[in-house]
DNA sequence: CTGAAAGCGCTTACAG
DNA sequence: CTGAAAGCGCTTACAG
């Protein structure tokens, strides 16, 4: 019917003719221009800019038989693109088109106990020709990784996000490091004086085990007690936040900072310790992390620890295209630095332990 | 060089040869099954599956000559991808998924007033044969248009973000019903007994400029008086509530409410309330627009406006689709409402003026 | 219902 | 440096 192809378009023979020249002359002076004498490569640049040319990429694949030069971004098991991801699939993009690559987006959703065979991919995972390679990110685990290496499709991980037994080695992988951040937002605390810091996060979450890992090492570095993270994300990051640290504070428990691993659950523990009459950063001193929007609009803006969002999807992107180009050094997992970023939710804490119990029983 | 082609896969001719029959047929068994007898066509499919078959897309596409099956998602002008747009691209993605569309993502700037010939477009856009159409989102001005146009590439816009002067008029756009979202804040607060109620949003932007529209015909239809706005977006949508509530206040102007036509700025504006002294919704209501996060994490969470943003990413790929099959129905604009979400920021107001003039002026 | 053949628009050895 | 020709892997009139 009225289908809108491609045929009706000026092609290399009609660039030919108006050259007065063959097509292969035409296509070499495009593509290895060095190959063709100075006047003729004129004439057909002429001609091409005169006519408008502009190659069909279809035949061209199909002829060089090449990489196609589009990698996938393959969003998994999010019910919705938060900023966190949105901002890593912009550092690919930008990336991307730097390196002259094109981003395919596309969602997936799948059990983490589906078999592979039965991991429903977009479909054009498996058309074969239209991509290269894809950049697994969202949350993830080891079947899809199955998957994709019956399609024969190569891949990078986003490797934070990547849940799986800790012997799964993926070397094509890009990480934050979650265990230095944590150490940071510890440290950071432990700098200022304080000493009864508490952790709030899943633990049960492997981001969340790491930060709380640099945490815990922090600590014990200090020569202080590690107490055990508390938290459950089950029911939303915010409300992991605010009912953590509303039940430190109701059962008694001695702290005067808390570092929550994550921002949104950094609101809620905000939110929870002004409920019980103590401010932040006076009474209680609170660490973030992620540098999300959430923490520039938390009251008292957040102290946390920025990730390199971006960074994550351009690395990505680098990785992926070494393994298409199967280029020399081999491919290691990048682990990437997280920065402490110093905001208003924390102060000095100089009173003795006495003086914060009392102060947090209000 | 050792780059990994398409080659080496299984070709439409191992199908046929251990079928026993022609490519003409394989072909015809896997796009016309009816054409084929019973037989031979199960015998095609199990000579797929056993050989894992998947026909080569570039080859397809260059022996049909028809669409490619690949949108782009454009997206414009923008430093970074806000959860607004990203939700955007999710809803246009699923319903690509559902159309057996893929969606390509690509960024790009430009200045308003660029000749359409000298934007730099992604260089996507300007092959051929690897997309049908685009979805041109981010913010937005008619040279785009004329540079696409000037490719022979189908499109549909983004309107709400689209600035142009109003004569400009896109058939193939899709739109939030931003002066009624206005006209349902207002409502919302006029029903609550509010009669000073007051706009801040940037009105040199478009969107904002709508929405005004809307809460003035909601204060004019009550019989009330309709002030000008205030705010600018200049430094930022927070410091532009920020600024804009703190002035009226200090200025000693009367209100009772204030709809600030964006979530970011309604938290500036609550923000400014509090430092002065005042709480909400105590002493001030305020509505907020677009349901963003900050509206939830708001204290108190935000009234606001709830735009269908998902909506606007599946409307733009059906009409992107209908543009490209050239179907049935003329193209016309698609204008989403939206919807008022009723949260703790806003109360029934009963004193008069006068009692609003003391407590405002605190 | 099926096969032989032409064609989609390019690229690239292979000869000159 | 340049051209004639084969080929990339499919699809689809055209004859049977």
């Amino acid at each position: 019917m009225a289908e809108r192809g491609t045929a009706r378009f000026v092609t290399i023979e009609d660039v030919a003719r108006d050259a007065n020249c063959s097509t292969a002359t035409v296509s070499r002076a495009l593509n290895s221009p060095w190959k063709v004498n100075a006047a003729t490569r004129k004439r057909v640049q002429a001609s091409v800019a005169r006519l408008g040319y502009r190659p069909n990429v279809r035949a061209r694949l199909l002829a060089r038989g090449t990489r196609s030069g589009s990698i996938c971004f393959l969003l998994s098991n999010r019910q919705f693109m938060h900023a966190f991801h949105a901002r890593i699939l912009q550092g690919a993009s930008d990336r991307a088109e730097a390196m002259r690559l094109q981003v395919l987006f596309a969602c997936c959703n799948y059990s983490p106990v589906a078999p592979p065979a039965k991991i429903d991919l977009p479909h054009i995972l498996s058309a074969r020709g239209v991509i290269d390679g894809v950049i697994v990110a969202g949350t993830n685990y080891p079947n899809i990784l199955h998957a994709l290496d019956g399609l024969g499709l190569p891949y990078v991980i986003f490797g934070t996000n990547f849940i799986a037994g800790d012997e799964t080695y993926v070397s094509a992988s890009v990480h934050i490091d979650d265990e230095d951040g944590g150490y940071q937002a510890a440290s950071h605390l432990l700098e200022q004086g304080h000493k009864k810091v508490r952790f709030i996060g899943d633990v049960s979450v492997p981001w969340y085990r790491r930060r709380y890992l640099g945490y815990a090492r922090a600590m014990t570095e200090a020569g202080l007690p590690c107490d055990p993270p508390t938290g459950s994300a089950y029911r939303g990051e915010m409300e992991m936040g605010f009912s953590a640290a509303a039940d430190l504070f109701d059962r008694g428990v001695e702290f005067t900072a808390l570092f929550v691993a994550g921002d949104v659950g950094a609101v809620g523990a905000v939110r929870a310790l002004k409920s019980r009459g103590l401010s932040v950063p006076e009474d209680i001193s609170v660490v973030g992390f992620n540098d999300e929007e959430a923490a520039r609009l938390c009251e008292p803006p957040l102290t946390t620890v920025a990730t390199p969002t971006e960074v994550v999807g351009s690395e990505c992107v680098n990785m992926l295209h070494s393994l298409l180009t199967g280029s020399e050094e081999k491919i290691e997992p990048v682990v990437l630095r997280t920065e402490l970023v110093v905001r208003e939710s924390t102060r000095k804490e100089s009173r003795n332990g006495r003086e914060a119990v009392s102060i947090t029983r209000g």
